[in-house]
DNA sequence: TCGCATTTACTGAATATTCATTCGGTTTAA
DNA sequence: TTAAACCGAATGAATATTCAGTAAATGCGA
């Protein structure tokens, strides 16, 4: 009677499947039916692990929250400089940012109470974590004293916007440098003044001065 | 035969009805028929000066971008400090940052052409002017020689990010507080160092030391 | 080691609902 | 009288969810 236990797998094959339509289609005009074919399933079969399409959604963004806060929990306590790890997370973050997934899911919680406290929680632990990480970063005299969670909250907004305006393809040159360029200018400015500006290797301008300086007269 | 031309007030009154019912439905959920109410006609009504839903949110789109692009002018041009102005700005965009509907428009651009155009169109106009009002600030002596056009694309994320944690209701204290306490970060980063740190004067730490050190062990 | 019963895992057509859009008809101002 | 401005029921298409079945794995008795 007890048959191998697969439902952990299938959820697994459907949240994938999931993820990828959302990404191509976007959450509301995703089919259901185009997702279990993506999993190798019918429409049923979906419906036999998942209770609804919200209940997809709400698994989803629970297993991309956890990998995100699993990332950070570990650079926490990773060795290097409180800049490199800064760094490196968002590096990590831009893997993901260029979907258009997070911001529907956002989009989402404005309209859905389950969904907004679920968001809510995961933006509340990133702001500890982070402000952990930079209160890390003072008290080793790496950064000029400042209030950790402004400055945590400062970051977040910086790393959304990125993917915001990263997913839309806006950037000079490539994403990641352009990422690099944009957190070496904020964490210059949150840097001890000894070393007054850390130098900025990957910003190299990408317009010529006459193009900028045409913006004054349009 | 030559009645006296109502259209641009009637589109004026559609457009006005439009944003109300996407910003509490949300884009896709909108009923043209909720729009319609809105704006006291019925459906055929709204479809005698709309081919689409598309082309509503198209025109929408186009007059919220140019009011936005419209102040931002003035502002290049106004007096006071290029912090004050930047700051001034942050401030108007604060006022439709709560609001779903641009993280909707952005939402939508990532799946339709022509949306995506008229956003990028924005966004690039956007960074051309930021970007020369800062190179006004480097040329003033206010602020450090940096990268105009990075500093821009810096600024927009963190405006962007911030209206989008804000429409979350993320907030440590008021918006409008959390808002000026990350542009003081920001902003000081980019500042001149010979006064080192402009006085931040609004970010008054709202969480005690203990709750957020609590984020270091959780 | 073969049926046979039983339960789990699944299928996909049918159902029901939700709108965007259309269009034949009505009103109103000139 | 005419044409622009408007009405709103009807149409049609799209799609989440259901459900009456089917397939297949397992245990069990002979």
């Amino acid at each position: 009677m007890t048959r191998p236990d697969v439902s952990e797998e299938r959820k697994r094959q459907i949240l994938h499947a999931a993820a990828q339509v959302f990404d191509r289609r976007g959450i509301e005009a995703a089919r259901m039916e185009e997702i279990a074919q993506e999993a190798n399933l019918s429409v049923g079969g979906v419906y036999w692990y998942f209770k609804s399409k919200d209940a997809i959604i709400h698994a989803l963004l629970d297993k991309m929250f956890n990998a995100d806060l699993d990332g950070l929990h570990a650079l926490l306590v990773a060795e290097g400089s409180v800049r490199d790890r800064l760094i490196t997370y968002a590096r990590e973050e831009l893997a993901t940012a260029r979907s258009p997934l997070r911001s529907e899911l956002y989009n989402l919680a404005t309209r859905s109470d389950s969904a907004c406290a679920q968001v809510l929680e995961y933006l509340n632990e990133l702001k500890r974590l982070l402000a952990a990480l930079i209160q890390q970063g003072i008290d080793r005299n790496e950064l000029r004293p400042l209030d950790p969670v402004t400055a945590a909250q400062t970051l977040m907004a910086a790393y959304e916007g990125f993917a915001e305006l990263a997913m839309l393809g806006f950037t000079l040159s490539d994403p990641e440098r352009d990422l690099l360029a944009m957190l070496d200018l904020i964490l210059d400015g949150m840097s001890q003044p000894p070393k007054p500006a850390t130098t900025t290797t990957v910003s190299t301008p990408v317009f010529s001065s006459d193009e900028w300086q045409a913006a004054t007269q349009p």
